[in-house]
DNA sequence: CTGGGGACGGGGCCC
DNA sequence: CGGGCCCCGTCCCCA
């Protein structure tokens, strides 16, 4: 005989004693805020957590401490709160961090709530095409976190809720969602404050110069390509997504700073919006619900979201570099991993196979001419300039170290006699590591 | 310190 | 609607 309320019972036992500090023997330190909680619940409701705590397992007698700087103590509050009572307050506003803190954490129940939350508030904006929210924002509690949670009732908590389907939340049934739009259509009002989004210090944005499309702020300036400095550095994609925090929180910054209405409150966010041109025919704009990017076409805005989301479907094989854009991935896979460029990375001129070489440093390869081939003193394939790689010092024999190299790999690395194929597979960003069996055709 | 170039991200738009 | 191309802006590295 099953008693259902004994699950309820037992976690608000335990949330309990989180707040009470009982029997705590985990600390969790984002940002330099402290959060208590418990080693075997952390360890059931996160892989990240199983991942480490399996590794300090054996030390059960010291008290574990885990340190976070890529996400807010914020975040990381809305997701204790969930481990702890099945309910995550989500809102438009923390949407995207927590998505990003649950990926981080590889908690896949998060993860695919927080992507039916953004996908549904582009559902009820694509339903509701015309249909304003102005009035619906008027609502007394029009920035409640609308808050998901398991089947278990929600007790104590006055707030409007929703159900989520609580187990096999890994394939996330959207059908189960419409209750969930059509609250959201009435109650979700995506916003950002300044007040959330300016808490973290950030890179001032008065450099920022405002995108030429719309006055748009993409704010990528910045935070991208910090993030894409750290994926260099790392190969995580995880700094990726951390730094879609950042560009969003500098987006909101500089919106408020410069007094920028994103319209959330009295607007169809997430898109189809009536625009007219100049010829007053009305022309369909589709409404980004994070920024205030609007596009023409749907497969744009989803193309635009991935900005958002820090979805990188695409990654590279021979380096693991992720892209948003197969394009993307292409152009890079060409340009770094096939010596795709047919001009001397030395002298700048245009080389062919018969005037040129293709020089390989591990998996990048460019292309040297035969003289400065002849130059650089190598007798066959060199190696490169290239500043990741190439030996810190002594730079003058920088040359017959590549070339060193490469006899050394020649025995060793001897797929790197081969050219590398680019093989295009989609990534289903829930298991960020895990190659995707959906391979697409080579595309070479 | 500075300018040039490479790499990359993102938007517009055509096919 | 997806794929792809072109263009532009930004950052980083290096000479």
């Amino acid at each position: 005989m099953e008693i259902s309320s004994h699950q309820v019972h037992l976690l608000e036992q335990l949330n309990e004693q989180r707040k009470q500090d009982l029997f705590c023997d985990c600390s969790i330190l984002v940002e330099g805020k402290v959060f208590k909680a418990h080693r075997n619940v952390l360890f059931a409701s996160s892989g990240y957590f199983k991942m480490l705590l399996s590794q300090s397992s054996k030390e059960t007698t010291q008290p574990t401490t885990a340190t976070f700087e890529v996400f807010s103590p914020e975040t990381f509050m809305v997701i204790l709160d969930f481990v702890y009572s099945g309910i995550l307050s989500l809102t438009g506003q923390n949407v995207i961090e927590v998505m990003s803190a649950a990926s981080y954490l590889q908690m896949t129940d998060i993860l695919n709530v927080c992507k039916t939350f953004i996908k549904s508030s582009l559902d009820i904006n694509e339903k509701d095409h015309y249909l304003s929210l102005s009035a619906k924002s008027t609502n007394s509690e029009p920035t409640h976190p609308s808050l998901y949670r398991s089947r278990r009732k929600a007790k104590s908590n006055p707030r409007r809720s929703c159900s989520v389907p609580e187990e096999k939340t890994n394939t996330v049934n959207e059908n189960s969602w419409s209750g969930y739009n059509s609250y959201l259509s009435s109650q979700v009002i995506l916003q950002r404050t300044e007040t959330q989004l300016s808490k973290r210090g950030r890179k001032q944005s008065t450099t920022r110069k405002r995108r030429k499309h719309l006055g748009l702020s993409q704010g990528r300036d910045c935070a991208q390509h910090k993030s894409h400095k750290a994926e260099r550095a790392s190969g995580d994609c995880s700094t990726s997504e951390s730094s879609h925090i950042s560009r969003v929180r500098e987006e909101a910054k500089f919106d408020a700073e410069n007094n920028v209405d994103h319209g959330y409150n009295h607007e169809s966010e997430a898109v189809p919006k009536r625009d007219l041109d100049s010829g007053d025919l009305p022309r369909m704009r589709f409404k980004c619900p994070f920024c205030t990017h609007t596009v023409k076409r749907r497969a744009d805005l989803k193309r635009h979201l991935r900005c958002h989301t820090g979805e990188r479907p695409y990654p590279c094989d021979a380096c693991g570099k992720r892209f948003t854009r197969l394009e993307h991935l292409r152009n890079h896979f060409q340009t770094i991993h096939q010596a795709g460029k047919l001009i001397c990375r030395k002298c700048k001129r245009h080389v062919t196979d018969l005037t040129g070489c293709v020089v390989q440093q591990g998996t990048r390869r460019y292309r040297l001419c035969h003289k400065c081939l002849a130059e650089a003193n190598f007798d066959s394939i060199p190696d490169d300039l290239d500043a990741e790689h190439s030996p810190t010092s002594s730079t003058g024999n920088k040359c017959s170290k590549w070339a060193l190299e490469e006899e050394q790999k020649s025995d060793e690395e001897t797929m790197e006699e081969e050219p590398y194929n680019l093989v295009v597979r989609h990534v289903n960003n829930d298991i960020p590591d895990e190659a995707d069996e959906k391979v697409k055709p080579n595309l070479r």
